[in-house]
DNA sequence: CATGTTTCCTGACAGC
DNA sequence: TGCTGTCAGGAAACAT
């Protein structure tokens, strides 16, 4: 399941082959609850479009856009800020954004390339090549827009002090808080495990019981396990492949997601599984109080 | 408002 | 073999 690092190390790969390339046709499938724009005003927007890059916002995957227009290696000079009246809707600032869901995956396909199952989208490049948007239970969804913000801070770029502000009068479990994009945009129940366990505390604390020490552990060990996990190209799980079809590495850093029963690698004890707001949880119940 | 629960969806897998 | 049932989970919709 694609979480922040996964979306990192796709959103990286789609940029480094994509960036550049002009969007000269849209194909979309059938399937409307894909679709969080008209499919109408997708294919607009994406048509005749250059790609200006692929960045990863929260768990989204954005790509910008901006007019392919006649003159080729024009490089429209960006966004003068200031005055008013500046949104101008010609294109340029277009975003082409995508969630990827559960399942979803982004593609570059070669031409010609076996159209998979469940493919609901397929941009025609120019260089030939096809993006393919492939998704088979369909949890992911493509919308267009502008400007397109996460509804949380990113956890590698909040400020401590916020972090943890973030956490205090809330009666929910830690679990549920780490899962809330309004809060905290990327993090996905891989890594709201892992850094729960590097931080010592259980998945079912209340937020507003967690010390600010507590916290700022739980800070720096999110951190720290969202680097890793960039560093190795995300954790493959089931069915997830990067932009390339590469395979990431870290699930073999797993200590305690998908480990229920296994020996904690710390104290031996068998992790323990358990379901908070619906997912399940893995701890260690010596290891995190 | 905050929090918990249900729903969507298909593939993988267990059990018979 | 092939069927059935269960499970996985992000986020929106709905209920409390």
């Amino acid at each position: 399941m694609p979480e922040l690092p996964e979306v990192e190390t796709i959103a990286r790969g789609l940029a480094k082959r994509v960036t550049g390339d002009v969007i000269e046709s849209v194909w979309l499938g059938s399937k409307p609850q894909t679709l969080k724009s008209p499919a109408a005003e997708i294919a607009a927007t994406l048509e005749n479009k250059r790609v200006a890059g692929v960045r990863r916002v929260g768990k989204h995957l954005v790509v910008d856009l901006q007019d392919a227009g006649k003159a080729g290696s024009r490089r429209p000079k960006t966004a003068r800020k200031g005055k008013a009246g500046v949104s101008a809707p010609s294109g340029q600032e277009a975003q082409w954004i995508v969630h990827l869901g559960m399942t979803g995956r982004m593609l570059v396909c070669e031409p010609g390339a076996e159209i998979a199952k469940h493919t609901h989208a397929i941009a025609k490049l120019a260089s030939g090549r096809e993006l393919r948007f492939v998704d088979p239970r369909r949890f992911g969804r493509l919308s267009v827009g502008h400007g397109f913000k996460a509804a949380g801070y990113e956890p590698l770029e909040v400020e401590l002090d916020r972090f943890v502000g973030l956490f205090r009068r809330r009666k929910t479990p830690i679990k549920s808080a780490l899962l809330n994009q309004k809060l905290l945009s990327g993090v996905g129940n891989i890594y709201a495990d892992e850094s729960l366990f590097r931080a010592r505390i259980r998945p079912r604390r209340r937020a507003a019981s967690l010390t600010k020490e507590d916290l700022q552990r739980l800070y720096l060990a999110l951190q720290e396990v969202l680097r890793e996990a960039i560093e190795l190209g995300g954790s493959s799980i089931s069915d997830y492949v990067s932009a390339d079809g590469e395979e990431g590495f870290f699930q073999l850093q797993h200590r305690v997601y998908g480990r229920e029963g296994e020996k904690c690698l710390v104290c031996k004890m068998p992790i323990k599984r358990v379901v908070i707001a619906g997912r399940g949880s893995h701890y260690c119940p010596t290891c995190q109080k």
